[in-house]
DNA sequence: GTATTTGAAATTGTATACAAAATAGGGAAA
DNA sequence: TTTCCCTATTTTGTATACAATTTCAAATAC
C-alpha cells in the first residue's frame, strides 16, 4: 500500500526522466489500477502535478504529461537565472565543510553518470545539485520554488536538450564548489549566472517547438 | 452553480482578508453545503489552497487557515525583496501609456480606500498593485509566483501588521509610477527594494508569533 | 476538585456508483 | 475511396456510501 506522496514521487520521477514522455495521456483508471488504489487517490496526485505544471489537465479530456513550449522553457531558465545567483550570499554564509564534502561527492556521481552515458541519472543528479544547493539558503520558500524549477528544467532538457546540454549542466559543478569553499561570493554568483545562461543557450539553438517525443533522439546520441 | 475556480477565489479572498482568520477550521461538509456542492469538489479546492500554503491540512484532522509564523512571514517578504526589483527592467521595457493610466487609477483607489479606513480593501489593492506590475514582465512563471507571494503577504500583514504597515505599503506607489514613466530603471529597482524592506521592517518590530487572531487588534486601531 | 476513561457524535479517508462528455469505429452516402 | 454521421465504448465529473479516525463530553476514579 503506497501513500500518495510516494505515488506523486514515482510519477514525477517518471515524467522528469521521460519514462512518461510529453504528451503521454494519464488515464485515471489505468494509473489507479497500476498503483492499487482508487481513482480518488490518483486524481489528488494528478491535480498536484497539474498545479506544478508537470501535467496538463483539460476539462473532460483528462490529463497528459506537459510538453513545455519553447516560451515556457525559456521562462523556466530565466527564472532560475534571476533567482539562483541571488541565493549565493546566504549559501556562502551557511556553507560548512560538511556541505562541501556532500556536494563534492555528488559531483563525482554526476561525472561518473556522465562518463557511463547514464543520461536520465545525469539529468536527475544535475537537478539535485542545484536544488540541494538552494536548500542551504535560509529561505525555504525560494528553495522549494527552485526545486520545482529544477525539475521543470529536467523536463525541458529532455525535450529540447542535446546530450551536450546535459553534460554542459553537470560538467563543471566542481568549479562552483571551490568558489564556495573560498567564500568568493561575487565570483560564485557570476559563475552561477553564466552557468545557467549556458544551459539556456544550449536549448535555444533552433527555434522550433518539439512536435513529438524527443527522448528517443536524445538517447540515440549516446 | 459555482465552478471550483470561483469557489477557490472566494475562499482565498476570505482568507486573505481574514474573514476566515488564521487557525479557523475548514470542515468539508460545512463548506460543501455553503457552496452547494459535494465534499469531493471542496477537497479539490482545499488541496490547492494547501499546496499554496494558505491552509494547512493535517492527516485525519482536516484543514485550517494557515497562521504564518514570523519565520514564514520574513521568508515571504525576503522572497519578494529578492525577486520584485529584478523584474523592473522587463517591466520598464514593456511599460506603455496604457499601463501608466491603469496603475495611476489603481493608486487613486488605494489612497481612497486608505483615507476611508477600508482596511481589507486597502490590503487587497496593495497586493494587486504589486502582482499586476509583475505580470507586465515577460515571465509568466515569476509573475504567478509573485502573485502568490503577494497574497501570502496580505495574510502576513493581517496577522502581524499594524494599520501603519498597510498604508506604508500602499501609500507611495505613485512614486514608483513616475520612475517607470521616466524609464529610470535602476532607481525604480532601488525604490522597490527599499519599499519592500520598509514593509518587512514594519512587521518585524516585535519578536513574538501571534498566538491568537490579530485582525481584531488591527481593526481596533482604526 | 482534578484527572482519566469511555463512548457517542462529528469529521476525514477511500472506494464506488452513476451521470455527462469525449472518443473511436463502423456504416452509409457522395 | 473519402467524408460524414451515428452509435457503442471509454473516460472523466460529481455525489454518495461506508470505514477509520478524531473530538468532545459525560461519567467514573482518585
Amino acid at each position: 500500500m503506497l501513500k500518495d506522496e510516494q505515488i506523486y514521487q514515482k510519477l514525477l520521477k517518471a515524467i522528469v526522466e521521460h519514462k512518461l514522455p510529453p504528451g503521454e495521456r494519464l488515464p485515471e483508471d489505468k494509473l489507479a489500477e497500476a498503483f492499487g488504489i482508487s481513482r480518488t487517490g490518483i486524481r489528488k496526485v494528478i491535480q498536484r502535478l497539474a498545479l506544478e505544471r508537470f501535467v496538463i489537465v483539460e476539462a473532460n479530456k483528462g490529463a497528459h504529461v506537459n510538453r513545455p513550449s519553447r516560451q515556457e522553457a525559456e521562462e523556466v531558465l530565466n527564472s532560475r537565472i534571476l533567482i539562483e545567483p541571488q541565493l549565493i550570499p546566504d549559501i556562502v554564509n551557511n556553507w560548512t565543510a560538511k556541505h562541501a564534502k556532500h556536494f563534492y561527492a555528488m559531483v563525482d556521481e554526476e561525472n561518473h553518470a556522465d562518463e557511463q552515458g547514464w543520461l536520465s541519472q545525469s539529468i536527475q543528479l544535475t537537478a539535485q545539485f542545484h536544488y540541494e544547493l538552494a536548500a542551504i539558503s535560509n529561505n525555504s520558500i525560494l528553495a522549494e520554488f527552485v526545486e520545482q524549477l529544477c525539475y521543470r528544467s529536467s523536463l525541458v532538457l529532455a525535450a529540447y536538450g542535446s546530450r551536450k546540454s546535459v553534460s554542459c549542466d553537470s560538467g563543471d559543478h566542481a568549479e562552483l564548489l571551490t568558489l564556495l569553499d573560498a567564500r568568493k561570493t561575487v565570483q560564485a554568483q557570476q559563475w552561477m549566472e553564466h552557468h545557467l545562461i549556458k544551459v539556456k543557450q544550449s536549448i535555444s539553438l533552433d527555434g522550433n517547438d518539439c512536435a513529438q517525443i524527443d527522448f528517443q533522439r536524445l538517447f540515440s546520441e549516446m
